[in-house]
RNA sequence: GGCCCCUUCGUCUAGCGGUUAGGACGUCGGCCUCUCACGCCGAAAGCAUGGGUUCAAGUCCCGUAGGGGUCACCA
């Protein structure tokens, strides 16, 4: 048995979106793992809405992901080219065989006479079918005309789906669709299947919002004399509304998750686990995935986003990193809020602290600023810990780190100690005040690992600024 | 509305005729503790509904309800 061919057809009329993103997943997962080939082709046949700028983002996200396409834009192969735009003389060709067949024919009802009637079914309360006006009349090239394909009036078609078993579709609920415009430009249900003749696709694995499309394909294969691939229909991915997913339900976009430093492997983890799992098992590398993966374990059932729950399996991968390599991915996020932050020793340092505190690198960066810049002060923080009260304990805190000629944790944790005994202090009543006269705030790493991290003379600068602001009278 | 698909904790899911219905995220409580996290312990939370079939139904069949999809010279 051959190699199965898969293929992820995109539109680039946006960007990629998560759902397209599990769709092209899905396909490139049998592919590896079944030693197929995973073919790229990028449907622009709708000329208004298809942009350069969404192939390349469709493009830049594939490969983040670290989907790699063995043909398609790019990369080249034999049944090339690639885009849909650029083969429109092999759609005429398929077009003229059903036409020559019989299974086609012109059709010049004008867009104003099929609106009239759409109107009048409408208003008759009845489903509008296409009456095949045009179907027995002589094919005359001269006027202008789409070309329809001839779908038998009576019976029915069945096919296996690889995730939602058997779907039959009467034909009675079929139409004399075009599938050529009279432009000379195929639509969706025709350019996608000559592509996939062409192309020699053997499986199909798509959103199930194709569905209602398959019988009708299926139909113009067999006109044609080809035989089908096999179908696979993949869940839709909802909002929390159950509504199918869109903007208003948060970031959609795969490059999104990207700049909000997220890692690929995650963001690929957690879309694999929609719709798709084994057992109990919830973190999986891409090679467990590969190893794994199997259309009949996917479910029939749409799966909800959650957002969470996607922030937790990002989380886990984080945490799995050696410091060198989270300090590496992290660099980007730092730098894109302004911070000078390199991939050195005190990035590593920090990259320590902060691996159980951050869920993302964006978060990261974000809860992790005042490593880099000036301290934000927290107003409530500052009415709390920076009074008066607590400057004997924050000075002497202060003396000590200056005397401190090397600070280590053991000789910051013996100064805290002794401050907060000579003035029969709970261990918090000292660390908070310098807490957020270091950071800011009242929430941060542990207050030793601050300080070393911070620098002694930092620090120093740090809890004088602090000690000015404490001794002005209460706000 | 016609047609198609779907229905296990709030969410993602395991289950493939006999289970105290399991796990994960989230939520809540506790422990740890210099704060925040992490970690650990614990809790609440589910088979949409009505009929069948069967000794036995979350698992099979039918209906109902609910949700989604689709009905273009869009994809």
């Amino acid at each position: 048995m051959d190699a199965p061919r898969l293929r992820f057809a995109p539109s680039p009329t946006g960007y990629l979106h998560i759902g397209g993103a599990r769709t092209a997943l899905f396909n490139w997962l049998w592919a590896r793992r079944t030693g197929g080939r995973f073919v790229l082709r990028i449907e622009d046949t709708d000329r208004e809405r298809s942009t350069a700028e969404a192939v390349r983002a469709i493009l830049d996200a594939l490969r983040w992901l670290g989907l790699d396409w063995d043909e398609g834009p790019e990369v080249g192969g034999p049944h090339g080219p690639y885009f849909q735009t650029e083969r429109l003389g092999i759609y005429r060709a398929y077009a003229e065989k059903l036409l020559r067949a019989g299974r086609a024919y012109a059709c010049t009802c004008t867009r104003e006479e099929l609106d009239a009637l759409r109107r009048e079914a409408e208003a008759r309360k009845v489903q509008f079918r296409y009456p095949g006006t045009c179907r027995d009349k002589p094919y005359d090239p001269s006027r202008p005309h789409v070309v329809r394909f001839r779908v038998p009036e009576a019976g029915a078609t069945t096919f296996h789906d690889l995730v939602k078993g058997p779907i039959t579709t009467p034909h009675d609920t079929l139409q004399d669709e075009v599938i050529l415009r009279s432009d000379g430009v195929p639509l969706y249900n025709f350019g996608a299947l000559v592509d996939d003749v062409a192309m020699e696709i053997t499986l199909v694995a798509r959103g199930d919002d194709h569905v209602n499309n398959t019988a009708r394909q299926i139909l113009m294969y067999q006109a044609l004399g080809e035989t089908p691939p096999a179908f696979a229909h993949l869940p839709m991915i909802l909002g929390a509304d159950k509504a199918r997913l869109s903007k208003r339900h948060g970031a959609t976009s795969v490059l999104a998750y990207r700049d909000m430093g997220y890692l690929p492997g995650a963001v690929v983890n957690y879309l694999a686990r929609i719709g798709w799992s084994h057992g109990d098992q919830e973190i999986f590398s891409l090679e467990e995935l590969v190893k794994l993966f199997d259309f009949a374990d996917v479910g029939a059932t749409a799966g909800v986003f959650n957002p969470e729950k996607m922030l937790w399996v990002n989380h886990e991968w984080m945490r799995q990193l050696s410091d060198e390599e989270l300090a590496r991915q992290a660099v980007p996020s730092f730098q894109a809020t302004g911070l000078p932050a390199r991939d050195d020793e005190k990035l590593r340092h920090l990259v320590r602290l902060a691996r159980d505190r951050a869920q993302t690198f964006g978060e990261m960066a974000r809860q992790f600023r005042y490593f880099y810049a000036p301290i934000e002060l927290d107003p409530k923080a500052r009415a709390k810990f920076l009074v008066p009260e607590s400057r004997p304990a924050l000075q002497a805190i202060r003396d000590g780190l200056a005397a401190m000629s090397a600070p280590d944790a053991e000789r910051l944790e013996r100064l805290f100690h002794e401050v907060a005994e000579a003035r029969a202090l709970g261990l918090g009543k000292v660390a908070q005040p310098v807490r957020v006269a270091l950071t800011g705030g009242t929430a941060s790493p542990g207050i030793y690992d601050v300080i070393l991290l911070l620098g002694r003379e930092e620090s120093l600068r740090r809890l004088d600024a602090a000690l000015a602001l404490a001794q002005g009278v209460r706000p």
